[in-house]
DNA sequence: GCTTTGACTGGAA
DNA sequence: GTTCCAGCCAAAG
């Protein structure tokens, strides 16, 4: 298999968003630095803007934060909510929920 | 090959 | 709580 280094970014950052598992959120910038990509995340953004097959709704803002709006933000509180994972106000409960990614 | 875009972030006021 | 600002840089057009 080829090294972590030749993949692309974008490829790198959806093997990120992979690991998620099911009830388990995560962050714009942890998901970079996870993927090797430090300072990355409005490049997870917009990979994930696309996401073809990707858990997008477990991907959060800063502080758990959903930065989406409109109908796509709700749909990822539902989606989420349906996952067992608890919102306060605006944001999830990273406490509770917050993935870390596996150590290289 | 140059310009625009982007579901961002963290700090300052 | 808010708004504003500068930084990050690959991918799309």
């Amino acid at each position: 298999m080829p090294a972590r280094e030749q993949l692309s970014g974008e490829t790198r950052i959806r093997m990120a968003i992979l690991q998620i598992p099911r009830g388990k959120v995560s962050t714009y910038g942890a998901i970079a630095k996870a993927a090797g990509l430090p300072g990355y995340a409005r490049q997870v953004a917009k990979v994930l803007h696309r996401a073809y097959g990707l858990p997008w709704q477990r991907v959060l803002g800063s502080g758990g934060e959903i930065k989406l709006r409109g109908d796509s933000g709700l749909e990822q509180r539902f989606r989420l909510e349906a996952e067992g994972v608890r919102f306060r106000g605006r944001r999830v409960d990273m406490k509770a929920h917050e993935y870390k990614f596996a150590k290289r």
